[in-house]
DNA sequence: GTTTGTACAT
């Protein structure tokens, strides 16, 4: 096709013009391109319906996720004479990619189309507007597109269907992405599997995911690499080792393509799961790594307590002109957290700065608990009020637990002001309080906190703590009779207390809430999740097996000290992940040289 | 012109 003029385009038949328009729209590789075609086009002065033409393949081809890209595909619409459904369809995809409010300036946009009448919205539309609302996520934009597929009967297409699912996945509620997956019998394709086991996998159900994984595998469905993610992403949510091997050995035998993404995710899993080798494996094994990749890598090293690694990782990355972003620097400050460097904290806060990345909530979260983890509470005080954006909860609990431990009352006061100030009804406060309370033995403001919760409906978050046998993950809450074999779990704990009562150790009953006697504390104490799952371990594995745990909060620090004593009486590795790092026991010490 | 994916401070 030879290179249009603008006499050809007040001479060549309208369908001959529209086939040229297509071909110079369709080698546009990014928005710039878009935008050169657009200047060419108006250079060649179309006739009216040819130029209309034109405009909807240009705002069609314009879905850059840029906010200019936005701007532009809005300009575009507006130039539109009488936009047909394929134009309002093209602007709400691009908005989805590129805008800013994704979900409301989509609902926007579908608005304006109910109240012109005409054109209808199509399957197309609400398929778009859809996934603008699960990249926002916006939940309740998303339950009005529900009510207007139904009503105008758009709801039976496979992908409003698929839209409707995703959304309610990434809004993290699974009973309706399964309500709506489980009407789907006979359609659900490969992303409506992908997009349930993504739900279940987000939200930590890895039981649930992995079956579902196992009945896709069953109905005939071949799964592909982002099927995959999200099976690895949900082992290493669990820590389920065992089953992330698994895995990674079903991609290798089914010939499933390890792109940038699952590399990324089989990272991850191995760090979270307690193999930083094997993760250091697959990344070495990458032929292209991004800033995601890195920072998997970085903050892989970071929670093994391996800051040496990250930082060595870190500079490699900078080396070969990889961009860090908020997120990489969460590895580096947190790897330094760990081990109490301060100085080399400090620094790569400036790096942060220098490299213009503004700080996130959780980068400053990061410096609040480098500086409360090397007992500098001053410090930590006057960085949590001075910071550019206003402190959340997390950075106040931060604070406020480091200075209840160093005694520094002064900031406890103001810090727990502000933490009830932000956050009155956060079970997580109360049971903060409640114990900072219990340990200065004030039991009448110990229960006022317990009356105030009644009051308040508050449910505590349960520790809850996993281990893995044979592919099933058990799990165990404190106090928990649920266990099958509870009994025999039980008889091993009391054995348990014989050993810690040999080996000198006195239970540090401060740690439990209630102002009970000093003897159910201590059973209070042995009846912690991590305790359980240990204890189930030892029961259901033998040496050299390594008992590995699971824990949602962190390490009580009786029963961390407990574990080092049973990797010690009964020869036996144990390695914990809390909810900030790994423990490693072997032979009566830990990896994280018990700082913490 | 549709639908599914990874790293995140206590």
């Amino acid at each position: 096709m030879h290179q249009l003029k603008p006499r050809d385009a007040a001479t060549l038949p309208r369908h001959l013009l529209e086939s040229h328009v297509v071909d110079l729209i369709r080698r546009c590789p990014n928005h710039l391109a878009v935008r050169a075609a657009h200047a060419r086009l108006l250079r060649l002065r179309l006739p009216r319906l040819t130029a209309a033409f034109a405009l909807s393949k240009l705002l069609a081809a314009s879905c850059d996720p840029t906010a200019a890209a936005a701007s532009y595909a809005r300009n575009l619409f507006d130039q539109i004479p009488e936009p047909t459904a394929f134009c309002y369809n093209s602007l709400i995809r691009a908005l989805s990619s590129s805008s800013p409010a994704p979900a409301a300036d989509t609902v926007l946009v579908y608005r304006r189309m109910l109240r012109a009448r005409t054109p209808h919205p199509n399957s197309f539309t609400l398929a778009f507007a859809l996934k603008a609302c699960s990249v926002a996520p916006a939940l309740g934009e998303g339950r009005q597109l529900h009510s207007q597929a139904f009503r105008r009967g758009l709801e039976p297409s496979p992908y409003v269907q698929t839209g409707l699912l995703n959304l309610y996945a990434k809004c993290e509620e699974v009973a309706l992405a399964r309500a709506v997956f489980d009407a789907m019998v006979g359609d659900r394709n490969l992303a409506a599997w992908s997009a349930m086991i993504g739900g279940y996998s987000r939200v930590g159900m890895v039981n649930e995911a992995l079956g579902l994984f196992r009945q896709m595998q069953a109905a005939g469905v071949n799964p592909d690499e982002v099927t995959m993610v999200s099976v690895i992403s949900a082992c290493a949510k669990a820590g389920a080792l065992d089953l992330g091997r698994w895995v990674h050995a079903f991609i290798d035998r089914k010939g499933i393509t390890v792109d940038l993404e699952l590399s990324t995710a089989l990272i991850d899993m191995y760090a979270k799961c307690g193999l930083i080798e094997r993760a250091k494996w697959v990344f070495d094994a990458m032929v292209e790594r991004d800033t995601k990749a890195w920072s998997a890598m970085i903050v892989g090293l970071a929670i093994h307590g391996l800051v040496e690694d990250a930082l060595k990782f870190f500079s490699r990355m900078l080396e070969l002109k990889v961009r860090p972003n908020n997120v990489t620097f969460i590895g580096v400050l947190s790897a330094c957290a760990h081990s109490g460097l301060v100085n080399e904290g400090r620094r790569h806060w400036s790096t942060m700065q220098a490299l213009g990345i503004r700080p996130s909530m959780e980068n400053y979260g990061c410096m609040v608990d480098l500086f409360c983890r090397s007992g500098l509470l001053d410090e930590a005080h006057s960085f949590v009020t001075g910071m550019a954006i206003p402190p959340n909860s997390v950075i106040w609990r931060t604070l406020l637990v480091a200075s209840k431990n160093s005694n520094r009352f002064d900031i406890v006061e103001s810090a727990s002001k502000r933490l009830l100030e932000l956050e009155p009804c956060n079970p997580e406060n109360y049971v903060l309080l409640s114990n900072l309370y219990a340990s200065n033995s004030q039991w009448d403001r110990v229960n006022y906190m317990r009356i105030k919760m009644k009051e308040n409906n508050v449910n505590v978050v349960a520790g809850c703590s996993s281990i893995e046998i044979n592919g099933y993950l058990h799990k165990f809450v404190v106090s928990d009779d649920s266990h099958p074999e509870i009994k025999d779990i039980r008889l091993l704990l009391r054995e348990i207390a014989d050993h810690v009562i040999r080996s000198g150790h006195k239970p540090w009953t401060a740690a439990v809430l209630h102002d009970v006697g000093e003897e159910e504390k201590e059973v209070a104490l042995c009846e912690h999740s991590e305790r359980l799952a240990i204890a189930y371990g030892l029961l259901k594995t033998k040496a050299p097996h390594i008992i590995r745990v699971v824990k949602n909060l962190r390490f009580c620090p009786d029963c961390h000290e407990v574990a080092k004593i049973i990797s010690k009486s009964y020869n036996r590795e144990i390695i914990v992940r809390d909810r900030v790092r790994f423990h490693r026991f072997v032979q009566g010490s830990c990896s994280c040289k018990d700082f913490w």
